[in-house]
DNA sequence: CGCGATTTGTGCACGTCTTCACAAGCGCCT
DNA sequence: AGGCGCTTGTGAAGACGTGCACAAATCGCG
């Protein structure tokens, strides 16, 4: 058997070894893992399977498994995963056995909703600042922390250490909020602007943009629709496009 | 050989049958190059080498040119990409060259701030109904719009094809939200409560979990916080290290 | 009209992720 | 104690995604 433990239940600090190099893939479920274990323990289970974990985090049981191998070797054959040890493995290596504080900036339509969301705090996160760089929206109070001008940035992270920062600006205003992310020393964003940001190596930006959720949605819904209307007779049932578009065709800039 | 060409083939032109078969991965980036597309439409440009749109959509030019062959050749070598007949074909294989309706069921803290957010109606959605199952929010007005109860979802699915539902209830609620969606012929759902959906099969779920993303970020943070606190000895020689001892002294404060 | 500069489209090699299938390990029951 | 059923952990194979590097194609110019 292998000697992968990653020590991080156990009360001692300082034994903080090397954290096990996850495949990105995995680091993007663990969170999902870690719901549905919390789901699990509230519903008074001690242990579970990998089938029956990964049918709460709808995955592949294969793929749980594989996944958390790769943290170290907490099952035990026969029996499953002990609920308990594994969300304490899981928080862990998330690094949420510290709750870290997030700056928040722009408090418009989306900032204000994300203000607001109490999933931050129950999972593990604090907002710690609401900033936006409209004068007029300064001072006022949203769930109980008074919004600061963005410009106070040094002074907020002097007052304690951001771990994040969450961009809910318009897109236009978003890089030189980032920059000024960046400038205290901030490495993790959370971009919810429609626009790429630039940042200089060793920041982790991750991007959320609604628009393009839908879109995704939209292809397939063009596409099933485009499967089921043409039955079998190939080829002219592209009518289900209205405003016939269609045939925009391939003129392939041949020559004009 | 291989008959199996995309409608922009060489030589064919005519009417496009079926929708290329595309890769996920190239989906999940045709939104983004589009919005590339449309600042560049807005600032003049009337061509793009793949090197210019690549970079404003924050990707590698091979992976670039690589999507844009999958729709076909729509590219003139020596010169680039018509920005305008690309801006029509992305629109046109994602589906958006017909508005679809979207319908937000949950008008709480975040489907508030969905409503209200701009972001949809310019990029080719339009919410046609917002509903909610609290019979005290039934008949506020948002952003023009009163909110029905979410029973009467049959009834706006008869006034409007809905092509798209949003999900931005409590995590309790979303099941049944699902289900009822499904039920009145919704094929994609798009997914804010942190929990799984199950769908009957050809249904396309999306999800996002604002809250995933900070843990994603979280790990990423403890990552480099525990490799900073090594020793100065670079990173290269960490990577050198065979797992299974700890190493030096790490102030990552675990435990509580 | 041909040549060089430029840029697309793609074959190929490589790395990552997924999935299957099964041996190894564990607990329970007889 | 031993066998049996159940479940984990993992090797191997295949699918998928990425990026390089270059031939093919096009334009502009002398």
């Amino acid at each position: 058997m292998s000697q992968h433990r990653h020590p991080g239940a156990p009360g001692r600090a300082g034994a903080v070894p090397t954290l096990p190099d996850l495949p990105e893939a995995t680091v993007a479920r663990l969170p999902e893992y870690l719901r549905a274990l919390h789901n699990l323990a509230d519903a008074g289970h001690e242990t579970v399977s990998s089938e029956g974990l990964s049918a709460a985090a709808g995955v592949n049981s294969a793929k749980l498994r594989k996944d958390l191998s790769h943290l170290g070797s907490y099952g035990t054959r026969g029996v499953g995963y002990d609920v308990a040890l594994l969300i304490e493995q899981i928080e862990y290596v998330l690094g949420l056995t510290q709750r870290r504080a997030v700056a928040l900036v722009g408090v418009g339509n989306l900032g204000h909703a994300l203000a607001g969301y109490d999933g931050f705090a129950s999972r593990g996160f604090r907002i710690a600042a609401l900033l936006d760089a409209d004068p007029s929206r300064v001072g006022e109070e949203i769930n109980g922390l008074v919004v600061r001008h963005v410009d106070d940035l040094p002074a907020v992270a002097a007052e304690e250490s951001l771990a994040i920062g969450v961009i809910a600006t318009p897109a236009a205003a978003a890089q030189q909020v980032a920059d000024q992310l960046v400038a205290v020393g901030v490495t993790s964003i959370l971009n919810f602007a429609p626009c790429v940001l630039s940042v200089p190596e060793g920041v982790d930006v991750r991007k959320v943009d609604l628009a393009i959720e839908l879109q995704i949605l939209s292809f397939h819904e063009h596409r099933k629709a485009s499967l089921t209307a043409l039955p079998a007779t190939g080829g002219s049932a592209l009518t289900a496009l209205p405003g016939g578009f269609a045939a925009t065709d391939t003129q392939e800039a041949i020559g004009t």
